[in-house]
DNA sequence: GTGAAAGCGCTAACAA
DNA sequence: TTGTTAGCGCTTTCAC
């Protein structure tokens, strides 16, 4: 293992010159830079990370900036990837902060955001569902050069450090085909249920449905697509628009790209005699997956927002202490869930 | 943050002493070790683990034992991991060093292991496909106290540091459900497909039919499930038979627990126009994608080898280094491949 | 048994 | 512009 006091012998220069020619700082003459260029072309040196980290004694904090798991069951999800993380760093004294926003209150993003800026992290995890607002919190982020990692949506606005997340288009795709599977002995039409998304970014539901789209259309004997969409909390108006639809529409397959939705759904579903309807729901909530087991709903399809913050935590904590490159996208794999396989995935460790 | 310094102090002895006590090593005395014991009560210590492994300053070695990756694709797979737990672990100088043995026989498995304890490295990820000399091997590393994580293939009788795989039985009873859910429009029979097996431990497969069997037989209308098995090389009588069986049994479904098996049958099928007949196979084989892809395989289950020698490797190196503590278990998830998702799968960062 | 001290490889402050 | 040196927190050796 060659060290830079090696390096130092091999161009006849001290381990202070090595270290500025490396880190590109301080003041080197060209002739001191040349030496130490020279050896270094020809020899492999690779920093020992430790002593890296040791040597330069800091702290790091990186702050995440999440929906209030307390008001959604999807991203009560996420905190398990923090907690995960903060234990996988913890040698490495990595400060771990998450700040909480509500789910429907852009106004709330705004004072979030402003809460974690009172002391500046040295990177960040943010979920944007507030378009507009984080695009304004990012460009903050940009001029105060503190590194981050969007996930879960994706604004193409911006760049950011990393992007992690799903291929949204090609999640409709998995969830019409996994409908159609297992529709294909009834008669009747597919339908998308948009349920009080408006609040969130809404580009994601927008793939989603997209691709939901793309898929019938392009089978053999192209089938058209009915859309239910619900944006009142009233759950005797959802009732009414839902059953509706299904009857005017004739609709034997419900893709639903809301993690809660299904819940509801199948409870309405099922009070109207009409459990027959095949349903594709996202997410491993509770009680989807009760509801997965039972055979009312038939397919999840699996974000893992727990390891998405994992991820995004990992990509910067990399970033800060050991200058690693991260993926410009980390794509996560559209995991399909049923009855039989679900509970591997609830015993599996963070994967 | 708290220094052995700080709680040398805080006991007035030495940093030596209080080293000693804290790893029990070296002669301390009763008095000294209750002063020390008794700050140590007192605050929360934990040690920098950079410190740690910088002072200390060793070379750990982790050898792998697993089947040649040039002679199977799906063992071709497990090298990915390796290759992205030597950048992970690099930092830490770890030696990751793989060791092959031909996959059909025992002989080489016994050869290989010989080999790498030649020099005994610090600890080993193996895959016991054979049983007998798994199990001396294994034994030998007891002896000699080197901790070992077992995959793939799940030996009750030894206990290594970790087993990492997948729940066979599970695995086949989720096959089963695919197969179930694609071939409901057919009339015929399901079967299962041993190619080549006896060779490999054995343990895995039977839990795999265990489990694919008793799917059909819980079901309402309960099914019968066939069996052809192929033990020999010869392509011609690989062909006589599955399609004797085929007709003989009317079979409707194939499932093939081997990752290679499904390029093999499908191939028969095709030119024997059974075409319509449904596949079920295993992993991301090259060949298996593109059947997959086609529509000629309806679904893979995804084993993941090449995650299962990454966390392998990641719970040795963690044990050797920071001595946490890694789960007896590590079960992957069952992981369902469909022509729409198999791409994010493959574009996913080893997840 | 115990304490003092010299490393581990790097950073950063200081002196020249 | 350079070289020297004192840390970082821990391990390990060596003398007492």
């Amino acid at each position: 293992m060659i060290r830079i006091k090696d390096i130092a012998k091999l161009s006849g220069v001290s381990v202070g010159t090595v270290d500025r020619v490396i880190h590109k700082r301080g003041k080197v003459s060209d002739t001191a830079r040349e030496k130490v260029e020279k050896v270094l072309d020809e020899i492999n040196y690779t920093p020992n990370l430790l002593a890296k980290t040791l040597g330069s004694n800091k702290v790091y904090s990186i702050a995440l900036l999440v929906p209030d798991p307390g008001q959604d069951p999807y991203w009560k999800l996420t905190m398990t990837g923090l907690d995960t993380a903060k234990q996988e760093w913890r040698p490495y004294h990595m400060d771990l902060q998450p700040y909480f926003f509500e789910l429907e209150s852009a106004q709330s993003f705004q004072y979030a955001a402003k809460e974690l800026m009172e002391n500046p992290p040295d990177a960040v995890v943010c979920a944007p569902i507030f378009l507009n607002e984080a695009l304004a919190f990012f460009e903050q982020l940009d001029q105060q050069k503190i590194p981050y990692v969007q996930f879960n949506t994706m604004i193409p606005e911006v760049k950011p450090l990393s992007f992690i997340g799903q291929d949204a288009y090609q999640s409709g795709i998995l969830g019409a085909s996994l409908l159609h599977l297992v529709s294909k002995n009834q008669t009747g039409n597919q339908a998308i249920l948009h349920i009080r998304e408006n609040v969130q970014h809404s580009v994601h539901f927008r793939e989603k449905e997209r691709g939901f789209r793309e898929y019938f259309r392009k089978l053999p004997q192209s089938q058209t697509v009915s859309s239910v969409i619900i944006e009142g909390e009233d759950m005797n108006t959802f009732e009414d628009k839902l059953i509706g639809a299904i009857k005017k529409e004739n609709i034997k397959g419900l893709y639903i790209p809301t993690s809660s939705g299904a819940t509801l759904t199948v409870d309405v579903l099922e009070k109207n005699g009409l459990g027959h309807i095949s349903v594709v729901g996202y997410d491993l909530l509770k009680e989807n997956i009760v509801l997965l087991k039972s055979g009312k709903i038939d397919f999840l399809i699996h974000q893992n927002p727990s390891r998405q913050v994992f991820r995004g935590i990992y990509h910067l904590a990399n970033h800060l202490l050991f200058k690693k490159r991260s993926p410009e996208k980390e794509l996560f794999p559209l995991e399909v869930i049923t009855a039989e396989n679900v509970d591997s995935y609830l015993e599996a460790i963070l994967h």
